[in-house]
DNA sequence: CCCATGTTGATAACGATTCTCAATATCACG
DNA sequence: CGTGATATTGAGAATCGTTATCAACATGGG
């Protein structure tokens, strides 16, 4: 039922995300030349940023990091990359509720949903064949082709219930 | 399989949302005195136009439609009012894709989710028991206790989709 | 009717993102 | 290795939706 696969910018291997970001470095120039456009430093250096990141990056948080590099990377640049990235799918773009864009990197893997703790903001990715279905149906039901949809769903995870039952406990 | 009930801000009886909008306006009233706070003018305004327009109204809509009425409303003072509507329970705010807020009147019905067009804009309201069960397995099967969610499904309705192919025809 | 207190309108401020544009980097070609 | 055409960059202005500020103004209990 749902298997999940990352479970947070934190899990991830190091060497899987050097390797990701290898081949999303040669996608981009591939796909750069095929339009005659030009590759340079700071697309490198946030595109390799981007992957040691791993999970759902928010661009701040990409700039900030991207600037530990190279300090005079603008914001707008890091924003017209990551842009780039999802013109060319390695990357895939997400907007939950805090208002903010996150990036993540974009898996051959099917689509996939989000779980997001309320607590601590634990991202964890998952997929279940079963409501793909019901969605197509309900869809379907009501005339609707649909090709793209946004699933998530927001609670507390484990960790925060624990470590709320916790606080209870010792303030009683 | 899904009934829905208000396809879009186009239906649903006149009648219907005017005795809507008095039980809301009766609700904000005791609300408001619960903790000493007053009324006025404008907010009654607010009140019966969101009311008469029904559907999903996005706050710029209500605010243009308010002004037809009371050309001196601020916007300040219609975001306030629909906060206070969302915090009494009266009406629901809910954030699409395209990155405005739109509000619903809310019904003591449960829960619903979100078709939404691509092509003309309608949405068209859904619930589903089973996918509602499917999310609650699939967030404790990771450990999460799940307290809400959000399901857009995005397509073209069947409307849409018979005046694209009318158009290619009549291309071809 | 009055006054304490809540509400309003105008506008400034905000955060996220995009745009503008002059300065700069890249690259194909000679 | 230049050189020029053109893509890219950085800085800041502009935009959009929304919230905050604050002086002027309602509201309603006494």
């Amino acid at each position: 039922m749902g298997r999940s696969r990352r479970t947070g910018p934190a899990e991830g291997g190091q060497a899987d995300r050097r390797e990701e970001s290898k081949l999303a470095l040669a996608r981009l120039g591939a796909w750069l030349e095929e339009r005659g456009l030009k590759h340079s430093r700071q697309r490198d250096v946030i595109v390799e940023t981007f992957f040691a990141m791993g999970g759902h990056v928010p661009v701040d948080g990409l700039v900030a990091r991207v600037r530990t590099l190279d300090a005079r990377v603008s914001v707008a640049t890091v924003y017209r990359t990551l842009k780039l990235l999802s013109e060319c799918g390695i990357a895939v773009p997400r907007r939950f509720e805090d208002g903010q864009t996150r990036y993540e990197p974009a898996t051959d893997r099917s689509h996939h949903d989000h779980l997001i703790c309320t607590g601590c903001g634990r991202i964890v990715e998952f997929e279940n064949e079963r409501i793909e279905e019901l969605q197509q149906r309900v869809a379907r039901s009501h005339g609707f082709e649909v090709d793209s949809h946004k699933l998530e769903l927001y609670g507390r995870c484990d960790r925060c219930r624990r470590a709320e039952a916790g606080t209870k406990d010792a303030r009683s």
